[in-house]
RNA sequence: GGGGAGGUGGCUGAGUGGUCAAAAGCAGCAGACUGUAAAUCUGCCGGUGUAAGCCUACGUAGGUUCGAAUCCUGCCCUCCCCA
């Protein structure tokens, strides 16, 4: 392995990075390796309670596959034993811990997510609960000698925590601890979070003194804002695109960023340089939006599909017209049925029948290109009909 | 151990005996506009029904009442204060 000039990669690694503390040390740890040879160890830990992983998480995910690329390994740190304490990080109230067994079952997950975008070969995947499980009550205690509850508190979120009377309980003092304590263990030379770790990883740092190894940089990394552009991409906040959403999807999904938001997107998750991007600024924004969902998307699930799942948008969206691999459905023509009664039927999406008439008063339905807005309306007398419900359900109806 | 507050629709949160399927905001859906959007405006937003209505719903189980999200009792849960 031949490692590129250090100050080649400090470079490369700092794009798109909130912070670096420190980099003169990041820097030093760069250059021993490449002189001795010795790939950097870098850490990242996951809790395993999303399996369901997305663009925000990516955003760590690629600046590791960067460190992979410039021949570093990585510590690929499942934090299924501190799952089971509830990380308190940005955190207004306690989280439920997990049981053991989902524990086990989101870490398979993940593993098989990650992999889209890691080196598996540059990749070790590590459980901290192969240590943390052995640890005896009295190292525990003399863990947790090592934290400072008064410097715990000066945290925001304890500290907002702690002024309105919110519980705080003691396993989420101990969390950041057992996150450190994991560093001290991997022998980390880098750990990556979020912003919100920062805490997390620089207590890493104190705590790799103390065992006499060295300390850990900490590289933080900006919190990616969902499709709505002002909370942070999470799931259960539903503004997020996953790595497992199908390629239409997603290709429809980050279309449906708004402008601004775009830019960010550009900045996080392409590797598009800033003169790439300033040109795009100049020229149409829906142009550099189609640019931006084609290339996440072939990133994530190959040029081809993406390019289908363009055109599919296109069609869908630009065109207006109807896809041709639109869904058939075969609908049995009798007296009494209505176009209700053929929406509500033919939908996947609609979840009742009052839902698919208010769709079809509010002229969310179209019967070949025609709006439909009679519920009552009988069957159209052709044999095959394209219905479109709503924005984007297409489906093919076959009478028979 | 003692005292107190509270659990309402996907979320936040009003509602203290009928006019409550339950204010308001957010989210969602649809229409208009457009450049895919965003912003804005309009409409919808428990189920069923063309509708009147009916059914289900305000932690849970009972009770009082002509009538309860609202009052009473038990239970479960959450939180706060004092010790």
């Amino acid at each position: 392995m031949s490692f590129i000039e250090p100050e080649e990669q400090l470079k490369i690694l700092r794009r798109g990075v909130e912070e670096i503390i420190s980099e003169e040390e990041l820097l030093s740890k760069l250059k021993k390796s490449k002189e001795k040879n010795m790939p950097l160890r870098v850490k990242a830990g996951f809790d395993p309670t999303a399996p369901d992983l997305h663009l925000g998480h990516s955003v760590l995910l690629r600046k590791l596959r960067q460190f992979q690329d410039l021949g570093h390994r990585v510590l690929f740190l499942i934090g299924d034993f501190t799952a089971m304490i509830g990380d308190p990080s940005g955190r207004s109230e306690t989280r439920p811990p997990l049981t053991e067994a989902e524990v086990k079952e989101n870490a398979l997950t993940y593993e098989r997510q990650v992999f889209k975008i890691l080196l598996r070969e540059r990749t070790e995947v590590v459980f901290n609960s192969t240590w943390l499980s052995k640890m005896s009550a009295i190292d525990l205690l003399k863990l947790s000698s090592q934290g400072n509850v008064a410097r715990m508190l000066e945290r925001d979120d304890f500290e907002k925590r702690y002024k309105s009377g919110v519980s705080i309980t003691i396993n989420e003092f101990l969390y950041p601890l057992i996150q450190a304590y994991d560093s001290a263990v991997l022998k980390s030379d880098v750990e990556f979070g979020g912003t919100d770790q920062k805490f997390n990883i620089l207590l890493g740092r104190d705590l790799q003194r103390h065992y006499n190894v060295e300390p850990q940089v900490a590289i933080l990394l900006p919190i990616l804002e969902g499709l709505d552009g002002v909370r942070k991409m999470s799931k259960s906040l539903n503004n997020y695109v996953a790595l497992e959403d199908t390629s239409v999807e997603m290709f429809g999904k980050l279309m449906s960023l708004s402008d601004s938001l775009m830019w960010r997107y550009y900045e996080l998750l392409t590797d598009r340089t800033d003169e790439d991007i300033e040109k795009l600024m100049k020229g149409h924004p829906m142009d550099a939006k189609k640019e931006l969902a084609l290339d996440i998307t072939s990133w994530l699930k190959g040029e081809d599909e993406a390019l289908l799942a363009k055109a599919d948008f296109e069609t869908k969206f630009s065109t207006r017209e109807f896809p041709k691999d639109a869904r058939e459905v075969s609908f049995e023509r009798s007296g009494d049925k209505t176009l209700l009664d053929l929406v509500t039927e033919s939908s996947e999406r609609l979840k009742s029948r009052g839902e698919a008439k208010r769709l079809i008063l509010q002229g969310g339905v179209t019967i070949d290109g025609e709006k439909a807005t009679d519920i009552n309306s009988a069957m159209p007398d052709a044999d095959t009909i394209e219905l479109r419900i709503g924005k984007k359900e297409f489906v093919l109806v076959k009478f028979n």
